[in-house]
DNA sequence: AAGAACATCAACCGCTCCAAA
DNA sequence: CTTTGGAGCGGTTGATGTTCT
């Protein structure tokens, strides 16, 4: 409801001049930003606060790293997006001193687009070629995972509507910044966890491990499948488990994605391995036939 | 050489969130 | 509880640069 710059008479828009950067970066090493609107004024600026914020944040802030993305940032980039979507800022935090800004144009100029070429839908990550076998555990996985959560607001099978499950996934990453527990995960996801829910511990990363490792190995670390007696799965397990399953495979096939962005049928063979992986799993449940028999 | 088409990215706009009054 | 306004986010635009014909 902040009122808009528009209102504003009399601002300059459109490029900086190198003398107004200098003004900025002058007034904010020497008093700190502090309020944005305030800031132009106390600088001597013809802008409005939003612009010079951005200005700072996305172009004159020291510790901004510029120039072409690595490998490595890319890898990054494509499996954050598939986990959080357009959540630029969100993928921001994950790559150091690089802004959203400049994430959301390279995904938009140079990823988007590779991605497309390559058949991968960009915004859902999957290939467009839905007779392909080797994702139809994927989308098994993901359609199973709907009808159940459709089928817990209808309240069908679930006594304590409060454990309907959330969209873990959106915010998969934050619980891993601090270290995750049980309340934790609850603030985050609004569910309440019931005491004997083991899920939540068994998911839990070593901490002090943790915080030495890239988010590359966060992912591949942290999504351990909890082991669940037989017996003992409720519905919001289940669906907790193959929301971090959906995540462990999306990382792997988008890493396979991008070391071999080339070679489209190395990429699937190798992810038919992982795939394999997760129905190995399954069977362990004693699940045999299908994702979706869980329900 | 010229201009059309395409690519890039800084910057803007409209919106939401949230804390403070 | 409601209102206000600052901060931040994501989508989009448009100026500029580059490549193609």
């Amino acid at each position: 409801m902040g009122r808009s710059p528009s209102f504003e008479k009399g601002l300059k828009k459109g490029p900086w001049t190198s003398e107004e950067d200098q003004k900025l970066v002058a007034y904010i090493e020497e008093h700190g930003h502090g309020s944005w609107r305030a800031l132009p004024l106390k600088a001597g600026l013809q802008r409005c606060g939003k612009s010079c914020r951005l200005r700072w944040t996305n172009y004159l802030r020291p510790d901004i790293k510029r120039g072409k993305f690595t490998l490595q940032e890319e890898r990054t980039i494509i499996q954050l997006h598939a986990l959080l979507g357009n959540r630029w800022s969100a993928i921001a935090t994950h790559l150091p001193k690089r802004t959203d800004n400049e994430i959301k144009n390279y995904w938009n100029t140079h990823l988007k687009r590779r991605l497309t070429k390559m058949g991968i839908d960009p915004m859902t990550h999957k290939s467009r070629t839905a007779t392909n076998t080797n994702l139809s555990h994927m989308t098994q996985w993901e359609n199973a995972r709907l009808e159940a959560e459709a089928r817990l607001v209808r309240g069908s099978r679930v006594v304590n509507k409060s454990l309907v499950p959330q969209p873990l996934s959106i915010d998969v990453l934050k619980p891993w910044q601090g270290g995750i527990t049980s309340s934790k995960l609850s603030n985050l996801s609004g569910i309440e966890l019931p005491k004997n829910q083991n899920l939540v511990e068994n998911v839990e990363p070593p901490s002090s491990i943790l915080k030495d490792m890239s988010v590359e190995d966060r992912l591949i670390n942290t999504l351990e499948f909890p082991k669940v007696e037989e017996g003992t799965q409720n519905i919001l397990e289940v669906s907790n488990m193959m929301t971090y399953q959906d995540n462990y495979l999306m990382e792997t096939f988008t890493n396979h994605l991008v070391s071999d962005a080339n070679n489209n049928q190395n990429c699937l063979d190798a992810f038919e391995e992982d795939n394999n992986y997760w129905s190995n799993i399954l069977d362990k449940l004693g699940n045999n036939t299908s994702f979706s028999s869980i329900f």
